[in-house]
DNA sequence: GGTCTTGTTGATCATCTGGTCAACAAGAGA
DNA sequence: TCTCTTGTTGACCAGATGATCAACAAGACC
């Protein structure tokens, strides 16, 4: 929806393509002229592989400006604010991990679905996106475009987990008493024990194993009791 | 914004606590002398207050000595740096919530427990803490004297928890595999659910009485059926 | 009153941030 | 080859950050 010219980001922009020729020595080295649509596509790119490393807070006008090879200027050039490229790449980010789960889940039943769900989410190899994550709950404070992006990002996690409720209940697979209410649970807890698997825990292998069980026993029979 | 002759002169004038009388206007107007402890009890307080109205990310030198009515280079002078004085300022601030829960917890059975829990941690009221906790969690990557007192806060957090599922245990209430991993998955939630709300959600009546609902069926039989 | 310890301050530094703008020069078109 | 559009740059600015230190002065002590 934001990138109608080129709907995935193409081979060439994701990583920042570096002048092999080391032919210009440090000196007044100007980059090749670029296309502006292509510029500015290196640019965020370039802002998305510093949110994966370093997070959303390593996103500044001069970090992007020296990964890109480029004076800090262009980077504000290309760019309204540097707010929005970080909201940008967050939106980025994230769209790219949610397409990636989406066609994960594509053709699974409910059960198979939660367990790859899971799976892929707690495996501890998305820890990077994790953290984009956490920083965007508290930066969004501070940057309202990006707290745009990220409510976005999260009814659009949203809407897939209460698919794959949906499905599980037409099926018979699952029974929830509130849908949307059980989906919004799902993301909590597992954002919840993702985000504090970046200050403690490095044992992943067992989480993934603890949640899925408690995420059937939650939507297979809820409100047992009073 | 714009007072080049005087650099820091507004300090004062932000919200000093100590000085009722309005005697010294302004001016080179030097705090009453404090004896070191007071002083540095009244810096860390302070730091504190402003964790609690804008996050651990307001923490600077300058923001402090502004509310304590104190010069910058004061605050300085009494931390051994501002990453352990951000620190101190999670610590406090996350223990006095741990020990309000505690107190609110005490001689209640395990349903009561968590219903307390549940309802006191997911009612909004302490939206503050969640920021700071979710700071921390960001923050704690580029600070290392942070992340030690986060891991600390979250096994304290825990052991809480995991009292009251062992007594729910004990006394029949509850009935839960392992104990351990349960305690995490409530934290979990909670923090999840709630990081989520600081970006999104304002109904947050509804909130907890589907916690409690989710929380009741995963702690009173746990894996259901293979 | 005077003296002297020491809590406190102002000035200053180095570094970082986002942002602006005139001026340069790459390279396409003539 | 020359011209001219325009992508790109360096040099700035104002502001914030953490940190240090000589110098001041509050107030305890004599």
């Amino acid at each position: 929806m934001s990138t109608p010219p080129e709907p995935a980001a193409p081979a060439a922009a994701r990583e920042t393509l570096p002048p092999p020729t080391a032919a210009g020595d440090a000196r007044g080295r100007r980059s090749r002229r670029l296309d502006p649509e292509e510029r500015r596509a290196q640019v965020v790119a370039t802002a998305c592989a510093i949110a994966r490393e370093d997070g959303l807070a390593g996103i500044t006008m001069r970090t992007v400006a020296a990964r890109a090879g480029v004076a800090p200027a262009l980077v504000s050039h290309y760019v309204p604010s540097m707010d929005e490229l970080v909201a940008e790449a967050f939106a980025r980010v994230v769209s790219e991990e949610l397409d990636d789960v989406t066609a994960l889940l594509r053709g699974a039943t409910a059960d198979q679905a939660l367990e790859r769900l899971v799976g892929t989410l707690m495996d501890g190899t998305r820890d990077d996106v994790t953290l984009v994550w956490v920083e965007s709950w508290a930066l969004g404070r501070r940057n309202e475009a990006l707290a745009a992006r990220v409510r976005d990002r999260m009814d659009a996690w949203k809407a897939v987990v209460l698919g794959v409720i949906d499905d599980g209940v037409r099926a018979g697979d699952l029974e929830v008493r509130d849908p949307d209410a059980a989906a919004w649970q799902v993301l909590g807890m597992i954002d919840g024990l993702n985000a504090q698997s970046l200050v403690r825990w490095g044992s992943t292998t067992e989480r993934s194993g603890l949640v899925l069980r408690a995420l059937r026993g939650m939507l297979t029979r809820e409100t047992p009791r009073p």
